[in-house]
RNA sequence: GGCCCCGUGGUGUAGCGGCCUAACAUGCCACCCUGUCAAGGUGGAGAUCGUCGGUUCGAAUCCGAUCGGGGUCGCCA
């Protein structure tokens, strides 16, 4: 080893010591007697000094530069109290080189690594490895590897084996569109790229293991977002002989656990909340709603139900509703902020925002006119808005009113600055239908995965009303944020293919696309049940970042290439010719 | 695929029709400087304003196209 010690890990104890160091030089301050030169590696920073007095190694320490790679061997000593950098982890000693020998320059690299300003993210993709050196970047894939490396500690301990599955696999037209990779012994077939291991770890259930788990890879070709790319990582497990409160109950204790130990915000609740899918959909909106604030919906349907308002009688003739959001203290909301979360409401498909301001003495609304004395009072009361609140309120039908007052809802969360990035909110959701009707392609869709499994209570429902049939899924949320989810499946095979005939595949399209599943399920499959949850989330929400680049050593794009890499690229012709493949001109 | 935003020295920004032969900060280079830690001081180099085309007497500045990037809707079982 070039070095013995690590930069960071110097402290008052070591004074005295001879140390080798290696490492970037991270900023200097060259007095002309004096330098001063920081060195970072990957444990930290560290302050050299170089005394004039020794003249060669002075020479040395005048030459180097930012991001030079070095090595210097020198005496650890105690800075004398004056001296001392409350700021630097390392700021009670000094090393004095005796020796300083440069392994590797560097040019001026192409944006700052020694200070946390923001960059081009291209620039900084494009040269992620200079990136990676930069503190804060190199602190959050440091915080991933040991959030990871508990998660397979924890799951170890308690029974589970990590198996690792393929990833090329066999294309299923469910789902996301599938990242094709072309056969050349079988020309003119193809492999897919799992979207999970979600049938594999199924197989592992039937095979006996009882308790895998796995950090998987999942790719999906579809547009990215800012906290969704073509490729994840999950942490995909499954159990068996297991009811949903037993894998509820071990991801809770190790998402728990997680947020202790490498999180400084402070955890809303633990055991997390149960909330349910309809309850969450009545209240907020959306199955995944931020629950660090409150804001929730109030029906007031019924104290407008007899309305002389149109745009209200309108919606409830029709079968829709009418709700609203009571917004404390904003009975001043100008004009403009009106105007702009009525443009919020209408992205979510509303036709307008209504609103009544609770000032003094008088209603400041421009449907106040149309509302008799009494109804309004029924507003009052229904939202229990006092003077000085405001109350948005959308009619539409119940998808829209949800999706639109959610949107208004959220904004006003960031707006009213009740977002506390100090604190994560986690929860369970759980009650999902297992069935929705997708009137476009006229059949029914798995709301989560085709393998979900339901209670015998439902059963009859399947048959009746499948839209109202619940299921053994269950979500795990956080600020607003999905972080995965799981259900306890379907194990037999008479279930499974109804469930896949509702969703429209003739028993030979069943056998075709889902016969291995369907074949395992009749050799003794055990009860089983799992989650998928996603990784690059989780380190998202403990570090309080939206971007999910900032999570991932080596991310894609937002345009979906990879800057570093330049990939996607171009194949030689030669090689598209032994795939028996030809672009289309 | 639709929509919105961005593209000026190495980096981050300003300039938004003639005052721009492009400004500021930082970085870079040289010199001075023995206790700094975003060190300080003096001096210097460095961009024709993503690309192409148009409008105009005149364009970084207006218009169109295009490329690249970011966000979002669709999409994401």
């Amino acid at each position: 080893m070039l070095k013995d010690t690590y930069c960071g890990t110097l402290g008052p104890s070591d004074e005295g010591k001879r140390v080798r160091l290696a490492g970037w030089v991270h900023r200097r301050r060259d007095h002309g007697g004096l330098i001063f030169i920081d060195l970072r590696d990957s444990s930290g920073i560290v302050q050299l000094v170089f005394n004039p007095d020794d003249v060669e190694t002075h020479a040395v320490g005048h030459r180097v530069r930012p991001e030079w790679c070095i090595t210097v061997e020198g005496t650890v000593q105690r800075r004398s109290d004056e001296t001392v950098n409350p700021n630097l982890t390392t700021g009670a000693v000094e090393v004095f080189p005796s020796r300083c020998e440069v392994l590797n320059e560097s040019p001026t690299p192409p944006f700052y690594i020694n200070e946390p300003v923001d960059v081009d993210e291209q620039l900084r993709l494009k040269h992620r490895y200079l990136d990676l050196r930069r503190p804060e970047v190199a602190e959050v894939i440091r915080l991933r590897h040991e959030v990871v490396r508990y998660m397979r500690n924890f799951l170890s301990d308690r029974g589970f084996i990590e198996v690792e599955t393929p990833t090329l696999i066999k294309s299923t037209p469910e789902g996301a569109r599938d990242f094709l990779v072309p056969s050349r012994v079988r020309p003119g077939q193809f492999f897919a790229l799992p979207q999970s291991p979600q049938i594999l770890k199924e197989l592992l259930m039937v095979g006996g293991v009882e308790r895998y788990f796995q950090i998987a890879r999942c790719y999906r070709d579809e547009d990215t977002r800012a906290n969704r790319v073509a490729e994840h990582t999950q942490l995909d497990m499954e159990m068996s002989f297991v009811d949903t409160e037993d894998v509820m109950g071990l991801v809770e204790e190790l998402y728990t656990e997680i947020a202790w130990r490498f999180s400084t915000k402070k955890l809303a609740a633990s055991p997390f909340p149960r909330l349910d899918y309809h309850d969450a959909m009545s209240r907020f909106g959306i199955d995944r709603p931020d629950l660090r604030y409150g804001l929730e919906f109030v029906d007031i349907g019924g104290a407008v139900a007899g309305s002389g308002f149109q745009v209200f009688r309108s919606a409830l003739d029709g079968g829709g509703q009418v709700k609203a959001i009571r917004v404390p203290g904003k009975a001043d909301t100008t004009r403009r902020e009106i105007d702009e979360l009525t443009e919020i409401a209408r992205s979510g498909g509303a036709k307008g925002l209504a609103y009544i301001g609770f000032t003094a003495g008088e209603l400041r609304s421009p449907i106040a006119k149309f509302l008799s004395e009494a109804e309004v009072a029924a507003i009052r009361a229904q939202t229990g808005a006092q003077e000085g609140d405001l109350v948005v309120a959308v009619a539409d039908q119940p998808a829209t009113v949800a999706t639109a007052l959610h949107r208004v809802r959220d904004e006003l969360g960031t707006r009213m600055g009740l977002k506390d990035a100090d604190t994560l909110h986690f929860a369970w959701v759980t009650g999902f239908p297992l069935l929705e009707w997708r009137p476009e392609e006229n059949r029914w869709d798995a709301t989560h995965n085709p393998f979900c499994g339901f209670p015998e209570s439902e059963r009859a429902k399947l048959d009746q009303d499948p839209g109202t049939a619940g299921s053994y899924q269950y979500d795990i949320i956080c600020n607003g944020d999905e972080l995965g989810g799981g259900s306890v499946r379907i194990n037999n095979r008479a279930d499974q293919e109804k469930v896949l005939a509702m969703m429209g595949h003739s028993p030979e399209q069943q056998q075709e696309r889902f016969g291995v599943i369907l074949d395992a399920l009749e050799y003794g499959a055990p009860p089983m049940g799992g989650v998928g949850a996603g990784i690059d989330r989780l380190i998202m929400t403990l570090v309080g970042t939206d971007n999910i680049r900032d999570v991932i050593a080596f991310p894609k794009a937002s345009s979906g290439g990879d800057p570093l890499m330049g990939a996607p690229s171009e194949v030689d012709p030669a090689q598209l010719a032994e795939l028996g493949l030809a672009l289309r001109p």
